[in-house]
DNA sequence: GTCATAAAATATGCATACATATCAAATGAC
DNA sequence: GTCATTTGATATGTATGCATATTTTATGAC
């Protein structure tokens, strides 16, 4: 079997082209964010006060990882890490305003350059790769 | 758009899918190499006595990345690298007779484990998802 | 209420992944 | 042959990504 007939191989070549395209793109619009902040944020604006465990679990992290990713996010001021009334073990993740505002300005360019990643595809194609996508994920976290 | 819509996450969510069997099913049948280490070794098994460069370009690593890899894949004594006659920048890279015989063991399992990494989808519809890959990759490195 | 268990963070360690800088060596222009 | 440029490798720094261990806190069984 050759290396290109291998779905491991391309499934990380297309990572790296996605990650390539993303950073590329953002860069050109002036924002400093990572793929992944940048999916906190989002995850964030979608799911208002939640903790770190539950962060995880909705863009697939891990939650070692997500210390680190929340940890950058509150360096750059962009979101606030405070201690569950409820629960002290936890800690209640809000978006600062500058969080917000990065949020608004960046979801376009990011939301535009999601064709580019798929730019070689016709319509069609991206579609039915994304479903095959979808499909090969299983009932895995979708 | 929803974070599922999105090509930069799914491809993520792949990638992190397809690590996953790899290291599963290696762990599985005793092996104890990662996905990139196993790369490298297929590479050079194909094309023998190539540089850390060239080994780069063939499995589309950053050079920077190749050369910790290779040193892990030295240091369990699969691979020699030694300083090229021609080039004395250039180390050439062989695998060790212990570095062929684990790639031959491991061969058939990482050839069996591609098709798990696609379960959810039929042989029509993993055909067409890795064209896809390879279409959306473009002329970039295929 | 006590205690075993589970859960939320954090810490540690290893392995990618890439940008940038540096060093040594090769190569081409002249 | 000399020198600017390029190239191979390494070093450094940042950011994932995950496994495992540890600490703190919550929860359920009794």
């Amino acid at each position: 079997m050759e290396l290109f007939g291998m779905p491991g191989h391309l499934i990380r070549r297309m990572q790296q082209h996605s990650a390539q395209v993303f950073k590329s793109k953002c860069q050109a619009a002036g924002f400093d964010l990572t793929s992944v902040q940048f999916a906190a944020l989002d995850a964030l604006f979608h799911n208002p006060g939640i903790d770190q465990a539950r962060l995880a679990e909705i863009i697939a992290y891990d939650r070692a990882t997500i210390g680190g990713v929340v940890e950058r996010l509150e360096r750059k001021g962009l979101v606030r890490r405070d201690v569950s009334k409820t629960d002290r073990r936890a800690r209640v993740l809000a978006m600062t305003p500058e969080g917000a505002d990065l949020y608004a300005r960046m979801r376009p360019v990011v939301e535009a350059l999601q064709a580019d990643i798929l730019e070689q595809l016709s319509e069609d194609e991206r579609q039915t790769f994304l479903s095959l996508s979808r499909k090969a994920l299983g009932g895995a976290n979708l």
